[in-house]
DNA sequence: GTCGATGCAAACGCTTTGCATAGTG
DNA sequence: CACTATGCAAAGCGTTTGCATCGAC
């Protein structure tokens, strides 16, 4: 399965970019990483599981390369630093996120897709892409205490 | 015109705090702001227009609190810093960012409230909140350059 | 060999916080 | 008077950048 890396090689080349060995073994601990991810999460996995020390700056300067190249979605900032997910194995999906537990439950929904489709073209806006998120409360959590 | 005021020194009281001639410069401030703001806008036009020196960080903390009493809303992350918007005056709305403009068109469409309702009915999901963000390109950058 | 990429550490921008002082209730 | 709020400046945190060195093509 060499498709991500064959769509990143194929983008770092023609913007006349260098595919090097840390690109690489980036892109190797992303996909490896589970759907969604923050920087640092991806960092100490290259680190401590792979012994891959590659540097935080190299990290950020490649992130946004595997966005551009369609791989990696930049998505939801419940905090205030990035989170990314993949593109593939998934469809564009929304979040629900707890703002008890942090859970994040991913919904996909086409109605929502067309709905936004239509909104955007009543405002003849050409989407290039969405972000949804809704916090509140999520099932385990709601009954532990009567209300937020 | 003194509701958002009451709403304030209510939420204020009701935790146990002092309703301060800061926090009070602070919302009428803010109330004269424009629909969306972020925290710098404000902290300059308090100095400027009003000579109201109140310090940045007695704004940070107090923003939070109007966020409690329902006054603002936390809204979007294009940047990675805070922006906010009035509740008052305006239904919940989505926004559309353009990526070449920066302008911000917002929309309301109560079916869009629905569905999104109805999704996390499906999820025994107890919304608190959302946002929604539409990147792309608006009406006025189309054709600009053929494309982004 | 050329020009982009890397690593480091310093700089950044927004936000938060410790502390001494001021002010509310 | 007790206890919270303020201002200042320093610290914090994620992210970006300048620079010297390294490496892909």
């Amino acid at each position: 399965m060499h498709t991500e890396e064959e769509k990143f090689r194929t983008h770092i080349q023609t913007k006349g970019l260098k595919y090097t060995n840390e690109r690489q073994r980036i892109l190797e601990a992303v996909l490896s990483m589970p759907s969604h991810f923050e920087v640092d999460e991806l960092h100490i996995k290259m680190r401590s599981q792979y012994q891959n020390n590659v540097s935080r700056a190299t990290i950020y300067r490649t992130l946004p390369l595997m966005v551009e190249a369609g791989i990696l979605r930049e998505v939801l900032f419940v905090d205030k630093h990035a989170h990314y997910e993949h593109t593939s194995q998934h469809k564009h999906h929304e979040h629900l996120i707890c703002l008890k537990c942090g859970k994040i439950i991913e919904f996909v929904n086409p109605q929502l897709e067309n709905l936004l489709m239509s909104v955007a073209g009543d405002h003849q806006f050409q989407v290039k892409g969405h972000k949804l998120e809704m916090t509140g409360i999520c099932i385990d959590c709601t009954g532990i205490t009567p209300d937020l």
